[in-house]
DNA sequence: GACAAATATCACAATATTGCTATAATTATG
DNA sequence: CATAATTATAGCAATATTGTGATATTTGTC
Protein backbone atom coordinates (compact mmCIF):
# COMPACT_ATOMS: atom_id res chain seq x y z
CA UNK A 1 0.00 0.00 0.00
CA UNK A 2 1.12 3.39 -0.78
CA UNK A 3 2.66 6.07 2.20
CA UNK A 4 -0.38 7.99 3.71
CA UNK A 5 -0.55 11.58 1.92
CA UNK A 6 1.02 14.06 4.46
CA UNK A 7 -1.59 16.32 6.16
CA UNK A 8 -1.51 19.79 5.31
CA UNK A 9 -5.15 20.93 5.23
CA UNK A 10 -6.53 22.19 8.27
CA UNK A 11 -9.62 21.03 8.30
CA UNK A 12 -7.90 17.74 8.26
CA UNK A 13 -6.15 18.12 11.07
CA UNK A 14 -8.61 19.64 13.29
CA UNK A 15 -10.91 16.74 12.23
CA UNK A 16 -8.31 14.07 13.61
CA UNK A 17 -7.94 16.39 16.89
CA UNK A 18 -11.59 15.58 16.91
CA UNK A 19 -11.63 11.80 16.58
CA UNK A 20 -8.22 11.90 18.80
CA UNK A 21 -10.72 13.40 21.57
CA UNK A 22 -13.36 11.27 21.31
CA UNK A 23 -11.51 8.63 21.42
CA UNK A 24 -9.98 9.90 25.15
CA UNK A 25 -13.19 10.67 26.26
CA UNK A 26 -14.80 7.25 25.65
CA UNK A 27 -11.76 6.17 27.15
CA UNK A 28 -12.13 8.41 30.36
CA UNK A 29 -15.82 7.69 29.97
CA UNK A 30 -14.85 3.86 30.51
CA UNK A 31 -12.69 4.19 33.61
CA UNK A 32 -15.61 6.18 35.52
CA UNK A 33 -17.73 3.66 34.43
CA UNK A 34 -15.64 0.27 35.86
CA UNK A 35 -14.74 2.29 39.02
CA UNK A 36 -18.30 2.98 39.89
CA UNK A 37 -19.17 -0.11 39.49
CA UNK A 38 -16.54 -1.88 41.76
CA UNK A 39 -17.74 0.28 44.24
CA UNK A 40 -21.10 -0.72 43.44
CA UNK A 41 -20.10 -3.92 44.42
CA UNK A 42 -18.29 -2.86 47.50
CA UNK A 43 -20.74 -0.65 48.85
CA UNK A 44 -23.66 -3.66 48.72
CA UNK A 45 -21.29 -6.48 50.15
CA UNK A 46 -20.50 -3.99 53.20
CA UNK A 47 -24.13 -2.75 53.10
CA UNK A 48 -24.95 -6.61 53.21
CA UNK A 49 -22.30 -7.35 56.12
CA UNK A 50 -20.27 -10.02 54.28
CA UNK A 51 -17.06 -10.50 53.64
CA UNK A 52 -15.63 -11.63 49.99
CA UNK A 53 -15.56 -14.43 51.04
CA UNK A 54 -19.21 -15.05 51.99
CA UNK A 55 -20.28 -13.25 48.94
CA UNK A 56 -18.28 -15.86 47.00
CA UNK A 57 -19.73 -18.72 47.89
CA UNK A 58 -23.30 -16.62 47.97
CA UNK A 59 -22.81 -16.53 43.93
CA UNK A 60 -20.34 -19.87 43.55
CA UNK A 61 -17.21 -18.59 43.05
CA UNK A 62 -13.80 -17.37 44.88
CA UNK A 63 -12.71 -14.81 46.91
CA UNK A 64 -10.32 -13.47 44.84
CA UNK A 65 -13.05 -13.12 42.66
CA UNK A 66 -14.86 -10.42 44.54
CA UNK A 67 -11.35 -9.09 45.56
CA UNK A 68 -10.49 -8.07 41.66
CA UNK A 69 -14.37 -6.97 41.14
CA UNK A 70 -13.90 -4.45 43.34
CA UNK A 71 -10.63 -3.38 42.36
CA UNK A 72 -11.51 -0.31 40.33
CA UNK A 73 -9.19 -0.35 37.71
CA UNK A 74 -10.81 -3.61 36.52
CA UNK A 75 -12.34 -3.72 32.93
CA UNK A 76 -13.85 -6.70 32.80
CA UNK A 77 -17.32 -6.38 34.21
CA UNK A 78 -20.08 -8.09 32.42
CA UNK A 79 -23.91 -8.24 32.83
CA UNK A 80 -23.27 -12.07 33.85
CA UNK A 81 -21.61 -11.26 36.83
CA UNK A 82 -23.40 -7.93 38.01
CA UNK A 83 -26.49 -10.32 37.66
CA UNK A 84 -25.13 -13.05 40.05
CA UNK A 85 -24.81 -10.24 42.70
CA UNK A 86 -27.96 -8.33 42.45
CA UNK A 87 -29.84 -12.07 42.93
CA UNK A 88 -27.57 -13.30 45.74
CA UNK A 89 -28.46 -9.76 47.78
CA UNK A 90 -32.38 -10.21 46.36
CA UNK A 91 -31.97 -6.62 44.53
CA UNK A 92 -32.47 -6.14 40.74
CA UNK A 93 -29.88 -5.26 38.22
CA UNK A 94 -30.89 -1.92 35.88
CA UNK A 95 -29.30 -0.72 32.73
CA UNK A 96 -29.88 2.44 30.90
CA UNK A 97 -28.23 4.21 28.38
CA UNK A 98 -29.55 8.25 27.81
CA UNK A 99 -28.21 11.76 28.06
CA UNK B 1 -16.18 -40.37 48.89
CA UNK B 2 -18.92 -41.82 50.92
CA UNK B 3 -22.57 -41.67 49.37
CA UNK B 4 -24.79 -38.90 50.33
CA UNK B 5 -27.20 -39.40 52.65
CA UNK B 6 -30.68 -40.30 51.62
CA UNK B 7 -32.78 -37.35 51.99
CA UNK B 8 -35.92 -37.91 54.23
CA UNK B 9 -35.74 -35.00 56.44
CA UNK B 10 -38.93 -32.71 55.58
CA UNK B 11 -37.14 -29.67 56.46
CA UNK B 12 -34.12 -30.32 53.95
CA UNK B 13 -36.46 -31.07 51.39
CA UNK B 14 -38.05 -27.83 51.65
CA UNK B 15 -34.73 -25.80 51.47
CA UNK B 16 -33.69 -27.50 48.27
CA UNK B 17 -36.70 -26.87 46.94
CA UNK B 18 -36.07 -23.20 47.79
CA UNK B 19 -32.12 -23.38 46.64
CA UNK B 20 -33.70 -24.67 43.70
CA UNK B 21 -36.75 -22.19 43.04
CA UNK B 22 -34.14 -19.26 43.85
CA UNK B 23 -31.77 -20.44 41.13
CA UNK B 24 -34.72 -20.84 38.56
CA UNK B 25 -35.36 -16.72 39.19
CA UNK B 26 -31.98 -16.00 38.41
CA UNK B 27 -31.83 -17.64 35.35
CA UNK B 28 -35.43 -15.92 34.41
CA UNK B 29 -34.12 -12.67 36.25
CA UNK B 30 -30.69 -13.07 33.61
CA UNK B 31 -32.69 -13.49 30.76
CA UNK B 32 -34.79 -10.52 31.45
CA UNK B 33 -32.31 -8.19 31.60
CA UNK B 34 -30.30 -9.35 28.46
CA UNK B 35 -33.72 -9.33 26.23
CA UNK B 36 -33.78 -5.96 27.90
CA UNK B 37 -30.65 -5.04 26.79
CA UNK B 38 -31.15 -6.11 23.28
CA UNK B 39 -34.04 -4.15 23.40
CA UNK B 40 -32.17 -1.13 24.06
CA UNK B 41 -29.46 -1.14 21.77
CA UNK B 42 -32.23 -1.85 18.72
CA UNK B 43 -34.24 1.26 20.27
CA UNK B 44 -31.24 3.65 20.23
CA UNK B 45 -29.64 2.51 17.11
CA UNK B 46 -33.32 3.24 15.30
CA UNK B 47 -34.18 6.08 17.24
CA UNK B 48 -30.68 7.37 15.67
CA UNK B 49 -31.55 6.33 12.26
CA UNK B 50 -28.83 4.42 11.60
CA UNK B 51 -28.38 0.70 10.00
CA UNK B 52 -26.84 -2.18 11.91
CA UNK B 53 -23.94 -1.87 9.48
CA UNK B 54 -23.30 2.51 10.72
CA UNK B 55 -23.48 1.66 14.52
CA UNK B 56 -20.92 -1.07 13.41
CA UNK B 57 -18.54 1.37 11.89
CA UNK B 58 -19.11 3.69 14.61
CA UNK B 59 -18.15 1.90 17.42
CA UNK B 60 -15.39 -0.07 15.36
CA UNK B 61 -16.48 -3.70 14.59
CA UNK B 62 -19.00 -5.89 12.21
CA UNK B 63 -22.47 -5.54 11.39
CA UNK B 64 -22.86 -9.27 12.45
CA UNK B 65 -21.69 -7.93 15.91
CA UNK B 66 -24.31 -5.68 15.94
CA UNK B 67 -27.09 -8.00 15.28
CA UNK B 68 -25.94 -10.52 17.82
CA UNK B 69 -26.27 -8.23 20.14
CA UNK B 70 -29.74 -7.29 19.14
CA UNK B 71 -30.75 -10.51 19.32
CA UNK B 72 -32.94 -11.04 22.71
CA UNK B 73 -31.69 -14.58 23.03
CA UNK B 74 -27.84 -13.01 23.40
CA UNK B 75 -25.95 -13.91 26.91
CA UNK B 76 -22.77 -11.90 26.56
CA UNK B 77 -23.17 -8.32 27.31
CA UNK B 78 -20.59 -6.55 28.61
CA UNK B 79 -20.30 -3.21 30.14
CA UNK B 80 -17.75 -2.12 27.82
CA UNK B 81 -19.44 -2.89 24.50
CA UNK B 82 -22.57 -0.60 26.29
CA UNK B 83 -20.11 1.43 26.98
CA UNK B 84 -18.56 1.61 23.30
CA UNK B 85 -22.24 2.32 21.67
CA UNK B 86 -23.47 4.84 24.47
CA UNK B 87 -20.36 6.62 23.36
CA UNK B 88 -20.42 6.25 19.51
CA UNK B 89 -24.35 7.79 20.64
CA UNK B 90 -23.20 10.43 22.75
CA UNK B 91 -24.84 8.91 25.81
CA UNK B 92 -23.97 7.60 29.03
CA UNK B 93 -23.92 4.19 30.16
CA UNK B 94 -26.09 3.81 33.50
CA UNK B 95 -25.75 1.17 35.80
CA UNK B 96 -27.28 0.09 39.32
CA UNK B 97 -28.34 -2.74 41.64
CA UNK B 98 -31.60 -1.77 43.51
CA UNK B 99 -34.61 -3.03 45.44
C1' DG C 1 -40.67 -10.75 -10.08
C1' DA C 2 -35.99 -8.56 -10.08
C1' DC C 3 -32.87 -6.04 -7.67
C1' DA C 4 -30.75 -3.65 -3.84
C1' DA C 5 -30.37 -2.83 1.00
C1' DA C 6 -30.56 -4.47 5.43
C1' DT C 7 -30.49 -8.05 8.72
C1' DA C 8 -29.65 -12.80 10.42
C1' DT C 9 -26.82 -16.80 10.88
C1' DC C 10 -22.67 -19.59 10.76
C1' DA C 11 -17.95 -20.92 11.74
C1' DC C 12 -13.71 -20.17 13.61
C1' DA C 13 -9.75 -17.37 15.25
C1' DA C 14 -8.44 -13.83 18.54
C1' DT C 15 -9.02 -11.77 22.76
C1' DA C 16 -11.02 -11.08 27.31
C1' DT C 17 -13.19 -12.71 31.44
C1' DT C 18 -13.68 -16.07 35.00
C1' DG C 19 -12.26 -20.05 37.91
C1' DC C 20 -9.01 -21.64 40.80
C1' DT C 21 -4.97 -22.23 43.86
C1' DA C 22 -1.44 -20.44 46.43
C1' DT C 23 0.45 -16.92 48.99
C1' DA C 24 1.50 -12.12 50.30
C1' DA C 25 -0.23 -8.14 52.57
C1' DT C 26 -3.34 -5.85 55.46
C1' DT C 27 -6.57 -5.31 59.17
C1' DA C 28 -8.97 -6.67 63.36
C1' DT C 29 -8.81 -8.77 68.05
C1' DG C 30 -7.10 -10.54 72.19
C1' DC D 1 2.93 -8.39 69.94
C1' DA D 2 0.80 -12.69 68.35
C1' DT D 3 -2.78 -14.66 66.00
C1' DA D 4 -6.77 -14.98 63.24
C1' DA D 5 -9.52 -13.04 59.73
C1' DT D 6 -9.88 -10.58 55.73
C1' DT D 7 -8.32 -8.73 51.51
C1' DA D 8 -4.99 -8.24 47.62
C1' DT D 9 -2.03 -10.27 43.98
C1' DA D 10 -0.17 -13.45 40.84
C1' DG D 11 -0.23 -17.11 37.41
C1' DC D 12 -2.42 -20.11 34.50
C1' DA D 13 -6.24 -23.06 32.80
C1' DA D 14 -11.03 -22.93 31.41
C1' DT D 15 -14.66 -20.60 29.47
C1' DA D 16 -16.98 -16.75 27.24
C1' DT D 17 -17.07 -12.77 24.33
C1' DT D 18 -15.64 -10.38 20.25
C1' DG D 19 -13.68 -9.97 15.49
C1' DT D 20 -14.14 -11.34 11.00
C1' DG D 21 -15.67 -12.97 6.57
C1' DA D 22 -18.85 -15.52 3.98
C1' DT D 23 -23.44 -16.37 2.92
C1' DA D 24 -28.43 -16.97 3.74
C1' DT D 25 -32.64 -14.67 4.65
C1' DT D 26 -35.68 -10.90 4.93
C1' DT D 27 -37.45 -6.43 3.62
C1' DG D 28 -38.25 -2.59 0.70
C1' DT D 29 -38.60 -0.53 -4.16
C1' DC D 30 -39.26 -0.31 -8.80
Amino acid sequence: MAKKKKTTDAVEILRRRYIKDKKRKASLEAERVNAEVARMIYDLRTGADLTQGELAKLIGTKQSVISRLEDADYKGHSLSMLNRIANALNKKLNISIEK
